[in-house]
RNA sequence: GUGGCUGUAGCUCAAUCGGUUAGAGCAUCAGAUUGUGGAUCUGAGGGUUGGGGGUUCAAGUCCCCUCAGCCACCCCA
């Protein structure tokens, strides 16, 4: 006998997990519409030059990577941005610009797997290429508090159970401005690379780490660690940062665009607690440019970010001349069913229909048919029992499921044109006519 | 990719110092004289103790390798 084992980091999703994630990917799906994204779709499989060198050495590293049959050098999508490059670049002039799209897809990474991290893991991606306009940058942030919102009420709503997540906000251009001013402009990517630590290792350690890896001075290390540990409300933050970068114009450019897309937010309807100006967040990949997204759950931070975006202004260059600037975000669709499920968002349905028709008498499987069918002409889920079993058994069938509502109808009710429309949840039953089924569900299940 | 911890039934766990045929609860399935579910009772299936090798009269228990999970690093959704 052949084990069946699956690899680390890849995993089946048995009904209770693919029920709740297909209502994830429904959710970002109507979000991302609701703003106007387009739905497109790129190969898993790329020429392996399409994506190497897009992200960082490390990611490359990561990459899952293979001569196929005919000896070509392939790569398994890393993720969807660097697809989506590709993509606009070879399909500019048939797209048009502006364009925006989402993109829910899996992607694979060859790295350690833990809680929350995985090889093969969906994102769900919104993109807006070909305007370097704060609006565009604004319009993020405003699809990310949507979405996570809109998650927020479809998971925990019922229960009453709250959601709570923060967007971090910063920009590139600050972090640049102040190292181009310390004469480190070359070294950013180590630097920030560094800083991004912050949170977690301490001043001291990032300061040894930087003077490791960059070369930086004391002071230098010292005036860096300043900029990233500013505290405070946006306003007060933004006030210091403008000071320590003044005299630079891409510092001062980030700052301004900062407040931009703060104002911006908050004229789009977001809660003025909802985004943080954190300078220290920089993200690992090399290509984001400006605007900096993470998002975190207020009672699982430790799970990581589960969506993260920014601005990326050169991606395209690597494969057209036309310039192609670029921003959007991810939602980490994995990561963040983990997380639900931890916090016990995720309630224990294995079913999709809500209805289930009992079959009774083994003589009437016409009649149930055609009951099921009325009920699924009126747009709702009905599954009719596949063999007459005992009626207690096809309930507990129906219990452990998480079946809403059990039709239920004998010779006695089917005689009289009538069926037993019964609620499971409260264990009531009404007796109605078989025209009358549908409408007397919807009232259940809207109750 | 590097390091640490862990691995016994589908799940959660027992099993004395290495000592007879590896147990229990939950779950699953089948019943409890055939028109109403989450309870209870009875019974059944399910294990080469993650896999392989070694030490020993004897290994779930000790050693090595390997696979997987968790944690840290790295990185990130």
């Amino acid at each position: 006998m052949i084990d069946p084992r699956t690899l680390s980091g890849f995993r089946d999703y048995l009904p209770e997990a693919m029920i709740p994630r297909e209502r994830l990917i429904a959710t970002a799906q109507r979000v991302y519409r609701s703003f106007g994204f387009s739905p497109i779709d790129t190969p898993a499989l790329e020429y392996l030059e399409i994506l190497t060198g897009k992200g960082s050495e490390e990611t490359d590293r990561q990459m899952y990577h293979f001569a196929d049959q005919g000896g070509r050098m392939v790569g398994m999508r890393f993720d969807l941005t660097v697809p989506l490059a590709r993509f606009v670049a070879q399909h500019a002039s048939e797209l048009g610009l502006p364009f925006k799209r989402y993109h829910i897809a899996t992607v694979w990474r060859g790295e350690r797997a833990q809680r929350g991290r995985y090889r093969e893991f969906m994102q769900c991606d919104f993109d807006t290429i070909g305007t370097k306009h704060v609006a565009a940058d604004i319009e993020t942030a405003l699809v990310i508090h949507e979405l996570l919102s809109a998650i927020g009420k479809s998971f925990g709503g019922e229960s009453g159970k709250k959601l709570g997540f923060s967007i971090r906000v910063n920009n590139r251009m600050v972090l640049s401005g102040l190292l181009a001013k310390l004469g480190l402009a070359e070294k950013s990517v180590p630097i920030l690379r560094s800083l991004d630590k912050l949170g977690k290792i301490g001043r001291e350690k990032v300061a040894e780490e930087m003077a490791a890896a960059a070369g930086t001075t004391a002071e230098q290390s010292n005036q860096v660690l300043s900029l990233a540990e500013l505290s405070g409300t946006n306003d007060e933050v933004l006030l210091q940062v403008e000071k320590l970068v003044a005299g630079n114009l891409t510092g001062e450019e980030g700052v301004h665009r900062l407040r931009e897309i703060l104002a911006g937010a908050t004229a789009g309807g977001v809660p003025a607690d909802a985004l943080q100006v954190d300078v220290s967040s920089a993200r690992g990949l090399d290509y984001y440019t400006g605007a900096v997204f993470e998002t975190f759950l207020t009672d699982l931070p430790t799970i990581g970010s589960i969506c993260s975006g920014g601005r990326y202004d050169n991606l395209a260059s690597l494969f057209t001349k036309q310039e192609l600037p670029g921003i959007g975000a991810s939602l980490g669709l994995d990561r963040l069913l983990a997380a639900l499920e931890e916090l016990g968002l995720i309630e224990n349905v294995r079913t999709p229909a809500p209805v289930l028709v009992v079959y009774f008498d083994k003589d009437q499987l016409p009649a149930y048919l055609k009951i099921a069918q009325a009920v699924r002409a009126a747009g709702i889920g009905a599954e009719l029992f596949p063999e007459p079993k005992k009626i207690g058994q096809q309930l507990q069938y129906a219990d452990r499921r998480g079946f809403r509502i059990a039709l239920i109808a004998g010779e006695r009710e089917l005689a009289a044109g009538t069926c037993q429309v019964k609620d499971l949840a409260s264990k009531t039953s009404a007796e109605v006519p078989l025209a009358v089924i549908p409408a007397a569900i919807a009232k259940i299940l809207a109750g």
